[in-house]
DNA sequence: AGCGCCATGTGGTCTGACCACATGGGCTAC
DNA sequence: GTAGCCCATGTGGTCAGACCACATGGCGCT
């Protein structure tokens, strides 16, 4: 077994253990090492491959936000796995898509059901949003976090139309457009309320987010495209909040096939 | 932005531009160092990452198998992402079981209602098979891989079927158990011919496996829980290959949140 | 012609060092 | 006595160089 291989079955040991808390930091790199007999560039490449798949955050300097801390982003891994998969062309674009109705129309019906039942400001069983990528930045720029942890379904409703109303802003670009179109996806997707779904669909975005772009160029018209997907969004939102879980999976799928075959892809 | 990351988004860069097919080997570290203008533990930490995420895997020695090669493995970066972020304690084993009910009755019913369409032998859109994680290794002992590449639906369930035969056998432990029927899942969701969520499911095997022995021995009787699995298993099968796709969603859906509830978790 | 040995190139690891950065306490000036 | 500044300290980030284990493949010997 190699060395840094050894070092991250300790800290994923120590991590279950509950050694530390979310938000707690990691001893340094150096003395992890002497802790663990080993060197110092076998812990960095631990904590690298931590640092890849959202277990921890590193920042240079002193003080309680410096060193390897220990946070919550499950999207950052999967989004990056799943970008540099498509990337190398072994995971297909239908495939993405396929996944991504499979996921958003299950999500608005659960939160649709959800409604119907009457809890509208149920707290979510788990809010780990978090949707910017850790690793390389080819991607299109993620501009930064935005959803709050331990959200609240209403919030997340709130948030949505928030996106919605910032996509009716005149003069919008389309690069602009597009990444609150993803973030508005995302937000819906976390409507249902489980954390590893939404982990998923944030891990898809940025991979959604490519050939967004890619097949945009190919519209006749963006302009009258975005149009059309405003109403569309507003109408799946409508959906979702009367309770219609049906009507709300069937827009849901709509939209999405629609600027798929739309664009050509 | 940090030196590792730009040898990772160059990577990334020519992994998209087509440098390298898969199978095909990236430049040794000194090489890629040297072409970088970086030094040789900056390429080491990027070439971590990718292998963490199954996009690379590393050997020593000399010939065509030593060195970097280009793989096609996203499992395993899903999978260890999700362990560890369980292991964390941020994603609840109640979102993983709920994610398993989504993509393991979809598939079912996607295989059912191609089945019922008269293809049963249509090759698959993508087989990126693979199971076994790459990082760490305090997960439960996955064995090795099985799946092979590209498999067409029929040896699919070839394979599946295999799984169910070979559970039979008397005299199996329950670790034997429960890997066969881990796999037989995964092999279950193959069916559908989407890479991707094959790739979820694949990564969630090691959160599952964890939950599973865990709640297994809070069981009355092991044996007799194993005998109804089995049956269920046929079950389910038998609906899919007789094209009844809403049975095969309910058996699934009822199997999976059975044995949750039996184990009291 | 067959066999065995070693030069070669690979990743794996370690040592030691220096740098940039952010903090926080001690020192100085007022 | 207080407010401000400044540098010691500890952190991750990076580099250079070295040695090791390993697997291969060609060379030389038999």
């Amino acid at each position: 077994m190699r060395t840094h291989e050894r070092v991250l079955a300790a800290i994923e040991h120590d991590l279950a253990a509950g050694r530390w808390a979310l938000g707690a930091r990691l001893p340094s790199e150096r003395a992890l090492a002497e802790e663990l007999g080993v060197s110092r560039p076998s812990v960095r490449e631990a904590v690298r491959i931590l640092e890849a798949m959202g277990i921890v955050r590193t920042a240079v300097g002193s003080g309680p936000e410096a060193g390897a801390t220990v946070i919550d982003r499950p999207a950052a891994g999967l989004g990056a796995a799943v970008r540099l998969h498509v990337a190398s062309g072994t995971l297909p674009v239908a495939d993405v898509v396929g996944t991504r109705v499979l996921l958003e129309t299950w999500a608005v019906g659960e939160a649709a059901r959800r409604e119907v039942a009457g809890v509208p400001g149920a707290p979510a069983t788990s809010g780990t949003g978090a949707t910017s990528d850790t690793v390389a930045t080819s991607s299109t720029g993620a501009t930064a976090d935005t959803s709050p942890p331990s959200a609240t379904v209403a919030a997340r409703l709130a948030e949505a139309h928030d996106l919605l109303d910032r996509m009716d802003a005149p003069g919008l670009s389309a690069e602009e457009f597009q990444d609150l179109d993803a973030r508005f996806h995302v937000e819906l997707v976390a409507l249902a309320g489980n954390g590893l779904v939404e982990a998923i669909m944030a891990g898809l975005r940025s991979a959604i987010a490519q050939y967004v772009a890619v097949g945009s160029r190919a519209l006749p018209s963006w302009t009258s495209t975005a149009e059309r997907l405003r109403a569309e969004h507003r109408g799946i939102l409508d959906a979702v909040e009367a309770g219609r879980a049906e009507q709300a999976c069937e827009r849901v799928r709509a939209h999405i096939l629609g600027f798929y075959d739309e664009a050509g892809l």
